[in-house]
DNA sequence: GTTTTTACATACCACTGGTATGTTAGATCG
DNA sequence: CGATCTAACATACCAGTGGTATGTAAAAAC
């Protein structure tokens, strides 16, 4: 990067959003601007130089934290494929899933706060994120013939929500819901998606 | 109601609450108590002479909601029960669930904004409502021995996380997700729940 | 070396949820 | 019945909020 004023700028969006992702899991959508400047060291005509508003923001921080998400689990997903179990992939992907709904982050900014604070546009970006690589498990086992296609998109949405529900009440230490019993029964529920 | 006063006073809580559903139906909880005095016809003053504060405004709203649509699922499952299908039941409840999923009220403020709204509060008020009933269903699988024992907890979460995912994509129209794909996925899955 | 642009800082705004303080009609009681 | 008390509001006000308009200094562009 040869340009000087650049780098620092990318800096000090990086510091914004690092302040806000840390804020914004603790008190959700409704912390402050001022707390977030505050912690990056920086004003507030900083933050609306370079986000649009304080929902923009979260999406970036939103999508930040999605990003990774997606990118850990497929990666989950590809390890443990298996030539012997077409659904292995998916199942590793979905255990890895369940790691991430447990993480107080990832809880609160992405399961709790999200939906509200992205409003309307948070099923759209969603859908874009993680109901996409969801979906991509299922057209596999779309073309393996163990999903009719006609069920595809439904399946994807009724398997995502499953993994969601089940994410947030492991966190939440359900009693009687554990890892493992989840696990199972996301398991069966995959293999009858038929 | 002897008391003529007290009277009076609740025709204004209710003519708050109604307000105050409207205004977070269209605009979530960020609608203002400003805009809900204002169609309510009285002041702030008798607002948070009712309720608390903002929180346990939205609360009772949110309350008011699922206890309607609890009492609309049951009524739906006891009205489907059938001699020869133990699962008739809950699957006549499920179907009644969709709709309510897919009503722009309940989306709103119990499935987008809720969980933000109520805060840490949430999934604990959650569970005592609409968990509570779904599980009052899978519970009589279990009974049935159609359900083991120790994967009632998590059938009952993971069925309800399904069930908010599809209603939610049903109601915004996801391309391949119907009523039907989706009801008959939710039909198999739950008939595996083993 | 001058001009222009970028990346901020500062000062300010309307509005928010919430509170503290009236005010008055109706219930209570002697 | 009249005095007193209290519930049910209305009014006025507050600190803090997201957001904006303007200023400014330093780096880039020419």
């Amino acid at each position: 990067m040869a340009n000087r004023r650049a780098k620092k700028a990318s800096e000090t969006r990086a510091a914004i959003l690092h302040a806000a992702r840390q804020r914004f899991t603790h008190e959700g959508f409704e912390a402050s601007l001022s707390s977030i400047v505050e912690d990056a060291g920086i004003t507030k005509g900083a933050l609306f130089h370079h986000f649009e508003n304080k929902q923009a923001l979260y999406h970036e921080v939103w999508q930040e934290l999605q990003g990774e998400m997606i990118q850990d689990t497929q990666q989950a997903a590809l390890e443990g494929r298996s030539l012997d179990d077409p659904y292995a992939a998916m199942l590793a992907g979905a255990r890895r899933y369940l790691e991430w709904a447990a993480r107080p982050d990832y809880q609160r900014i992405v399961l709790i706060d999200g939906r509200a604070a992205l409003g309307l546009d948070w099923y759209e970006a969603d859908f874009d994120l993680s109901q996409r690589s969801v979906r991509v498990g299922v057209e596999y086992l779309v073309q393996k013939r163990f999903i009719a296609p006609e069920n595809a998109a439904s399946a994807a949405v009724i398997m995502q929500g499953a993994l969601n529900g089940a994410g947030v009440a492991l966190s939440r230490k359900v009693p009687g819901v554990s890892v493992d019993t989840i696990y199972k029964t996301i398991e069966r529920l995959l293999r009858k998606l038929s």
